[in-house]
DNA sequence: CTAAGATATTGAGGCAGTCTCAACTTGGCA
DNA sequence: TGCCAAGTTGAGACTGCCTCAATATCTTAG
């Protein structure tokens, strides 16, 4: 469970980073059962310490999710740049394409956050959401020189759709979800 | 403002009847500005009147945002009808798809009451999502009948598109919604 | 080993929201 | 007019967010 720190720069505490890695193992237990809107007190709670700890080691919900999240989201943007060695251009978008939902869909609501914060620069998730949009520009690009997928399809289009997949899925069930995303990615086609 | 009451058999006291229209109208002008997230404790008190007062008029959220929306969802359910009698069979539906979005995206946070409604039964706003649903479904067999749209396409993936396009409207912009729905649309032909 | 001082934790308290219900009003009818 | 069913009130019991003055604990220099 590797923890990316704010700030990283001075050694922390010994007890502080205790309740960090604490504070974050239990985030994701209680975001895994009851979704990113999950009550904050019940994490601090879980991780036996005063609410106070919580907001002082992740000051906003975002942040403490991008604690959990960011080192995720800069594997899938690695895994754009293996997938593009190793597969066509359209397979390598639409196996990506899946692999972005299915990180997506790891808490419920965390479509919502992320894409709210691909937009939102006063986002924690920003920088995590602009790498991921950005991996997915790449793959497409290549798609559409390769002329599977049409000219006027944006980054921003892929990293929406995915969301709004993994969205669907949320709130119906994952294969509503899959199929969604299937279907969209169809629509790209020239 | 037709109000479409969950009892409308006995007839209801007059200050009765104008807390409940009150309510409705303040009800839809919080929602407008604020999303369907909105504070009751603000609706009731814009409405001038005791949040008790809501709650009775109103069991739920769900409840008051049916009194608002039942109608439109009726009247978007026969525009269903009307389209299929003036249009091809993939016109009326891509219009119709157009129109249900614009529906759906007349508050903010809508999208999400609407396609979890419609598989919960216990929801106040199940029946309407329902008719809307099979209004979508009379339409998009008729253009599966025309070949215009793959067969394995169902009426809850057109409901899922139509709401999941709404919400990344929401999201973003509306331009950007407006563009996945197209793209979802295109991804439903054979 | 100790104590000063930097660092971290605590939890009560202010705020807002949801929902309920016993006590109170009030409209409409006989 | 006066009764009473129907309607309204608002305090109160919760839960959750977030802050900050007081307190506790680690670390390190002497």
């Amino acid at each position: 469970m590797p923890t990316a720190d704010p700030a990283p720069r001075r050694r922390m505490r010994a007890d502080a980073r205790r309740n960090h890695d604490r504070l974050l193992a239990e985030a994701a237990a209680v975001f895994a059962e009851q979704g990113v809107e999950a009550s904050l007190e019940a994490v601090a709670r879980r991780a036996g310490v005063a609410n106070g700890t919580l907001y002082s080691h992740f000051p906003t919900r975002q942040a403490l999710l991008e604690a959990l999240l960011a080192n995720g989201m800069w594997v899938l943007a690695d895994t754009a740049r293996d997938l593009a060695g190793h597969l066509s251009a359209h397979e390598a978008l639409t196996t990506w394409a899946r692999a972005a939902m299915a990180h997506t869909t790891r808490y419920r609501g965390l479509a919502t956050s992320l894409l709210r914060s691909v937009e939102d620069e006063t986002s924690e998730l920003h920088a995590a959401c602009q790498e991921v949009l950005g991996a997915g520009e790449r793959l497409l690009t290549r798609a559409q020189a390769a002329g599977t997928v049409r000219a006027d399809a944006t980054a921003a289009d892929l990293y929406s759709l995915i969301n709004a997949a993994a969205w669907a899925g949320e709130q119906t069930s994952p294969a509503q979800g899959e199929r969604l995303l299937s279907f969209c990615i169809d629509g790209l086609r020239p």
